[in-house]
DNA sequence: AGTTAGCACTCGATGAAGATGAGTGCTAAC
DNA sequence: GTTAGCACTCATCTTCATCGAGTGCTAACT
């Protein structure tokens, strides 16, 4: 059997509605809605057609049908056509890019928000990822006995801290001297070489604090891995209003798994090389989403793409809708970031 | 009419037991139930009595009575006992605060979950605040043209950034001086003076500068306000579990609020000066949050309360563990924070 | 007096029976 | 190949009766 223009267009009719309204679509329901110029009894022909092709489900025999998983894949991939935002959808989230400059991590939080809001699904975003980033500062903080502070700066302004054991008795004029030959050495290195092992040569002019500056590059790691998988999650209760969701039970399997870090951190890792990810139902890899899709996109500082952001929705996802926004929100991020941290890169 | 000793005796069976099952009891389980030696009959009579004085609620006229809020409210003043964790909470706990020194952000991110994970009701924990703080290190950052990072860390450890603007052209070195000044006029000062203006002696120093500095100041404050406002939640979901939340609409009324981080920092802002406040039902100020209870608690770093924790739960919690619970917190997370970062003032 | 047994009554919850209607598959005619 | 017509399916809604937990009241008991 053939997948002709016809039942393309059946089944994105199908799709359209069924995104709309929830519930399953019978064949009168296209016959009457489209301009598609057949009866229900040759579309009820079609849509049999589409089910025994994989693409159309009934949940019982006198209900109409719902789209596949199969469906929605055929639907993103070679159906559906760019949506535009609404002069109000843009006006909103410029509004929200135009405020004082902050700190990154409002920025990342403000995002979640402006992508929850807009497209009324549950949004995530991780922090802009570092190992690609230059070490602009590095300096030790003495706090009482035996511990520090190692406070590190990015070249594009990101901060992390890391508490720290020193000798004890150590001064802090020592810190500072320590500090000074950090900064000296490792300015301008990527952290990632950093982390790899490019400290053979200064723990040679540490002379006895190597064993210590061991200690530091370790907890330096550890912390920025830690940071890194930090996800700003935002909306979730959206998915409360949608039918799919007002069992309870439901809701909570689903609301469940994104209380969960890194479950959310694991659906977002890895997808900065692609502009668009898109996951659909069984495709995601956890278990409990499959009745949810899952759209990632990436965003950049400069052109490093340094970061992810996605939103979780039913699969009957407003695919067109969702991408708009992402596409838009993605590349107002970008900029912001880019304005933000780093003219010189642009 | 008087609250006797029988009457009471009687509530706190009721109470407890709609604690526990969450519907309606009636007369004959009270008198079964319990070894109380009356006929249920008595007891009807007696919750009559409590109905009239505003202790109890019928729902419907054939249905059991369930507490009322000035019930709970005289619960906890006075009829229940403190009760104790089980081996099982108390190593639970303890086994999530062994682990090795981190960052005071993932100890908070911990002790939400900690919370929530022991009680199965939402937590959540405020960051401690900085105002009584004083200030260790301060330190600017330049970032290409025109920005800086300002930084600071405070005697206990925890650290600020801000992303400021500087005058164009000015140099690393400049930012350095400036650094330097600022370090030693400001070192070991207390926070809230800096924001207060203890600055006008600073502002002499650095002449040209002067403009400047208070926009660091300035920024440096709003920094620390936003910051101070981040509540870390958790186990929200845990509330769907519940029969009362059996109804997504319910259910969705009051996630929401706690989706909106103001709100929860409505909840926990300045009760830093009781150990535990508990407020039930309408005594909340918000009135979504009428159905449910809101207890709080403190905790320190030495002896100086720094930052407060909170459990959300139904009017219908198991206060007593729930005291038991975030006591037992406190404690652990005040040692553990004054361990880590503050042994002087221990 | 206070307590209790007994009883009529209330009212939500449960469940069975029937009606409704959206939707299907199939057949036969166009 | 398309469509009208029709019998059939099945979730959903409505109605109605039943059930039972729980009440309030009264009268008897201690």
């Amino acid at each position: 059997m053939e997948l002709d223009a016809r039942k393309m267009r059946i089944l994105q009719a199908i799709i359209d509605d069924y995104i709309l309204t929830a519930s399953p679509v019978g064949s009168r329901t296209i016959a009457k809605s489209t301009d598609i110029g057949l009866s229900s009894a040759t579309i009820r022909n079609e849509m049999s057609d589409l089910e025994e092709m994989g693409f159309l489900e009934q949940p019982h025999t006198s209900a109409g049908r719902i789209p596949s998983d199969k469906a929605y894949r055929l639907y993103v991939d070679s159906i559906m056509r760019r949506s535009q935002l609404s002069r109000d959808e843009l006006s909103f989230i410029s509004e929200h890019y135009s405020k004082k400059l902050g700190e990154v991590d409002d920025i990342v939080k403000q995002t979640a928000f402006v992508l929850s809001s807009v497209t009324r699904y549950a949004s995530m975003v991780l922090s802009p990822r570092l190992h690609t980033a230059r070490l602009r500062y590095i300096h030790l903080v003495g706090l009482g006995e035996g511990k520090a502070l190692l406070l590190i700066v990015t070249d594009s302004g990101l901060t992390r801290d890391s508490l720290i054991r020193i000798p004890y008795g150590m001064e802090q004029s020592e810190l500072e001297r320590i500090s000074l030959m950090l900064n000296a050495k490792l300015s301008d290195c990527r952290l990632d070489d950093i982390m790899a092992s490019r400290m053979d040569d200064i723990a040679g002019e540490l002379g006895e604090h190597a064993r210590f500056l061991n200690s530091i590059i370790k907890s330096l790691g550890e912390s920025l891995e830690q940071k890194a998988k930090r996800v700003e999650l935002s909306g979730a209760m959206n998915l409360l209003s949608l039918p799919e969701y007002s069992d309870v039970d439901r809701a909570k399997d689903i609301l469940s798994v994104m209380e969960k870090g890194d479950a959310l951190y694991e659906m977002l890792k890895g997808r900065e090389d692609v502009e668009f990810t898109i996951k659909i139902g069984h495709e995601n890899e956890l278990s409990s989403m499959k009745d949810c899709s899952v759209v990632t996109a990436t965003y950049k500082i400069g052109s490093e793409p340094i970061g992810t952001f996605g939103v979780i929705g039913p699969t009957r996802m407003n695919y067109p809708k969702v991408l708009a926004v992402m596409g838009h929100i993605g590349r107002t991020l970008s900029e912001t970031l880019t304005n933000m941290l780093d003219e010189e890169r642009k």
